[in-house]
DNA sequence: CTGTTAGCGCATTCAC
DNA sequence: GTGAATGCGCTAACAG
């Protein structure tokens, strides 16, 4: 039975190792197996399958018949390889945990929908070693551009990024010198109009309920804006209060209320994002106290949720989408890093809101 | 000055063109790059970079020095070629705006993060013709693994999974076939318990406010296993509502509103998921409708932000992390496929709350 | 413990 | 409009 089986095999000119321009016994069919079913050559069924080049129609015809018989999928490894230059966009965000980067995502998606490329996602949990370790897995697979967020980045990852020879854009931030492009809003800027409209708005005691900053260097860079605005018009912060961890509706809950227990007195409380500012009307909801005429709350983003609140939330809302799209665009426009660096600013929207 | 340099070059050895087994003067070291400076072979060199088989101290020293004098990155592209298997993990879900899917990943990341192996992520709108285009796309990177959410796919897409030489598992939901590993709940079970615990709180007049549920199986699943409970009980939905699209807070606040204009006799109402179900109390605390004495609200996930609200939403807790945990555990246990199928039920809780 | 040989599957020359 | 030759950077399979 093996004999005969072996001896079909050879009839056949087929052979039981695999060898170039053998037939090839395994069940992945390859571009040889394309062009040998075709009755072409290797380089005619690639230039089908890449849609480069002039293709008769009929050669066309018979390549792609073949492919969907074979249900050929070209092996990007040996494509990339050859080409020195893979389809891929690596993106490296810092947690896909609230709305905020999966919007830059969309973005991205969208800008990249019609094109070659396709996204290689990671997270890094807010940790630049983490981003490092990242960043350094993919650039193994030779990336054609890089999305990266923010501007601050370990000693070794930044200068891989300068060294590289694909495009790189750092988003969500531009206050800082980017590798190439970055696309984003000034943070400090916000920080900073939240506090001259909240000073606007006739409030004076002003306090602030975060979670552990250093890992988050645009929440960080909004605290900043806002001690800036206050202290421009001879205000300070009355007093603040950190929670370990990271960011989330329930620390946003117990912070308020260990803040207004040792501090009754503030008029208003400002909050890193919307998730958490969330959180403080939650809790002033549970201890009867009347937001806005008592105690007034700020977010940051302009998430969906705030404003399906009975009392839209006051908040600033970033541009996460366009973020996304304006920077995926820009990478396609060329593939070489210019000698000048390009920074977009996206700006920001105060969304007045009903809670301050 | 450009002839000194020539000589300098040729002095040492070095060529100004690419070649094999020549010098490299792209700022990309390879592996013989490496191999050179540490006076080794290419493939001994290979070996300390892969961590694999027995090298003498002295030679790892030597090579690892010449890593990371030359900033050496493996190119993975090459690498998964000769080997024809790649460390990537492909990942396919349907969206990541809302937590769940997050916390998926979340989970896998956890399962892998001590292993060569890369996440490679993918988002399909809960689109199978975009699943099945992203699939493909990322099976031309011969991934070792694939994780895609639920067990409907085109009859392209589970051709491919069924052939591939890949492991493969299936997430978040067990009510089917399988093509190796299935990891998840029964939404089906889901919807019923929904259905029977309702009833025995005294609710008897139900209300569905959902989203275009086409797209969501999972969704689909508890709806019909609601209805399943509610006949078994001789009881009926009294009324539902679907909002085009897809689903947010904003949508079940109006959709609860719709609802409710037509049909005051309602005395409980479920919604898919979490987020509308937070919208559905929006809308009763903006129309001061009393929560649970008045009108019953449920929904599906456990999310942190309905247990943050002052009364925590009575909801069904999924187990999202340790579905991804799991899931990328199991396809950690061997690289080929066992003839057997595997479907790990990871259950469910129903959260009480106090809106239901 | 280390090295030699021979491709992996495809795309880039350059011919015709 | 099509094809032949060559090598991208790395690793499996053997030797030694």
């Amino acid at each position: 039975m093996v004999a005969l089986s072996l001896f079909f095999f050879k009839a056949l000119g087929l052979s039981m190792q695999r060898k170039r321009n053998g037939y090839n016994d395994t069940d992945v069919p390859t571009l040889a197996d394309v062009a040998r079913l075709a009755g072409t050559s290797e380089i005619t069924a690639s230039r089908v399958v890449r849609n480069q080049g002039p293709i008769a129609d009929a050669t066309r015809a018979r390549v792609q018949r073949a492919i969907a018989e074979l249900g050929y999928i070209p092996n990007r490894a040996a494509g990339s390889l050859a080409s020195a230059a893979s389809t891929l966009m690596a993106v490296v965000l810092p947690s896909l945990s609230n709305i905020v980067f999966p919007d830059v995502l969309r973005g991205i998606h969208t800008a990249i929908t019609e094109t070659a490329f396709q996204p290689v996602i990671g997270v890094t949990d807010y940790d630049p070693v983490v981003e490092e370790r990242i960043l350094l897995s993919f650039l193994a697979w030779k990336p054609a551009a890089v999305i990266v967020a923010g501007l601050h980045h370990t000693a070794t990852a930044r200068r891989y990024l300068e060294r590289g020879r694909f495009r790189v854009a750092e988003v969500m931030d531009i206050d800082g010198d980017p590798v190439d492009i970055a696309v984003g809003m000034s943070h400090h800027e916000a920080g900073h109009a939240t506090g001259r409209h909240l000073i606007s708005r006739g409030y004076r005691n002003f306090g602030y309920a975060g979670h552990m900053i250093e890992t988050d260097d645009r929440a960080s860079a909004r605290y900043n804006g806002l001690r800036a605005a206050l202290q421009e018009a001879g205000l300070s912060l009355v007093a603040e209060h950190r929670t370990p961890g990271g960011s989330s509706t329930k620390i946003g809950r117990d912070s308020l209320e260990i803040l207004l227990a040792q501090h009754p007195e503030l008029d208003v409380v400002i909050f890193p994002n919307d998730d958490m500012a969330l959180g403080g009307i939650f809790h002033c909801m549970h201890a009867g106290i009347p937001v806005k005429e008592k105690l007034g709350i700020f977010g940051f983003n302009g998430l969906d949720i705030g404003q399906a609140l009975p009392m839209p939330l006051s908040t600033i809302l970033s541009r996460r989408f366009l973020i996304g799209r304006t920077a995926a665009e820009k990478l396609l426009e060329s593939r070489v890093r210019p000698e000048d660096k390009t920074i977009i600013n996206t700006g920001f929207d105060i969304i007045e809101g009903e809670t301050a």
